[in-house]
DNA sequence: AACCTATATGCACATAATTGCATGATATTT
DNA sequence: AAATATCATGCAATTATGTGCATATAGGTT
């Protein structure tokens, strides 16, 4: 599983809490590889286990303590031996193109709002990716670090202002039937 | 979960084996939702448990029976309850973006070659969805199911040939990095 | 002769992900 | 005053997915 990983890669940022992890994959790393804060937690217990980060508790008054997490130089080399390893293809799951190859058991215009609705969400997406990349990205001097996350934002940009065009297309299409 | 939807899917278009199921989905639909072979086994197993589908064995000479699935009046109850609920938006779990977005933990290098390969793949894709659209599509009069087929199709080679740009791009990007 | 591919089904085990729940304080909104 | 949001952790149960194995025959390849 790549999720251990990408947890090892958010902690070599900084040392950062299991809340910390989880609204970090509830935006930036998350917008590449999607976690639930329950899955966050239980694999900061198995990386605890293996020795692959250092987790300490740090008092606090008025609320729950915060465990910080710190990757070990056995994390790292988890990290560095990754890095190396051919990426997995990316299984491909969407309901709604399901919906579109079934499309003599559906209904036309709830398959259509489903497609409106769909649309309205690559347009928030890119939206926030563009807000983003205004924020951090444009005209600033970068480290490879901050380039490499422009890499991956900008192929965000592009998959998504492309989904945004397609689902425009579909729409059409599906009007283009029975009219 | 929607491999159940999905294999009823494909059994209103015919009834068919596992083993013809388990092909389709290493093509065709397996295009919007990936299952192997084993799952389709396991996913037939429980929806015989439901009387969704109604299997009888075939006898055959040389080689092992086939189990012939037929959808059921409720089997086609569940894709149509299925078809008006709303889309779960499709998980994202992309490993080569993950290592873009950790570029300072990896080797330029290697990730360069793996960027190359994923580039070969969405070509290899793209080629595949194409010489289908020619055979099946192409200047033919489509039905209502072939439309649908064919817009999943027409977002599918729009989708691999945006990545196809995107992953250019970026291995330009990548290359511009310390040069 | 040994090996591979296609046909055809499926179990067992392991890992991963989802859903729902539980706790409990403080701060802000209606 | 009541409801909601934020902070912060995590268990338990279920569902989904992946990996490896098992079986058995026909036909083609090296």
């Amino acid at each position: 599983m790549a999720l251990a990983e990408a947890i090892l890669v958010c902690l070599t940022d900084r040392p950062m809490s299991g809340y910390d992890l989880a609204k970090t994959f509830d935006a930036s790393i998350g917008f590449f590889w999607r976690a639930s804060h329950q899955q966050v937690y239980r694999e900061l217990a198995r990386l605890r286990d293996k020795g692959l980060v250092d987790s300490r508790e740090i008092e606090q008054s008025g609320r729950p303590n915060r465990i910080i997490h710190t990757i070990t130089d056995a994390g790292e080399g988890v990290v560095h031996i990754w890095s190396q390893k051919p990426c997995r293809v990316p299984s491909v799951k969407d309901e709604l193109l399901v919906k579109l190859y079934a499309l003599d058991n559906v209904d036309i215009p709830v398959l259509r709002e489903q497609l409106d609705i769909r649309l309205d969400q690559h347009r928030a997406k890119l939206a926030a990716y563009f807000r983003i990349k205004e924020k951090f990205y444009d005209g600033k001097s970068l480290n490879r670090a901050q380039k490499g996350k422009l890499i991956a934002l900008t192929m965000g940009i592009s998959n998504e202002s492309e989904m945004v065009k397609t689902l425009g297309n579909a729409i059409t299409m599906l009007g283009e039937i029975d009219a």
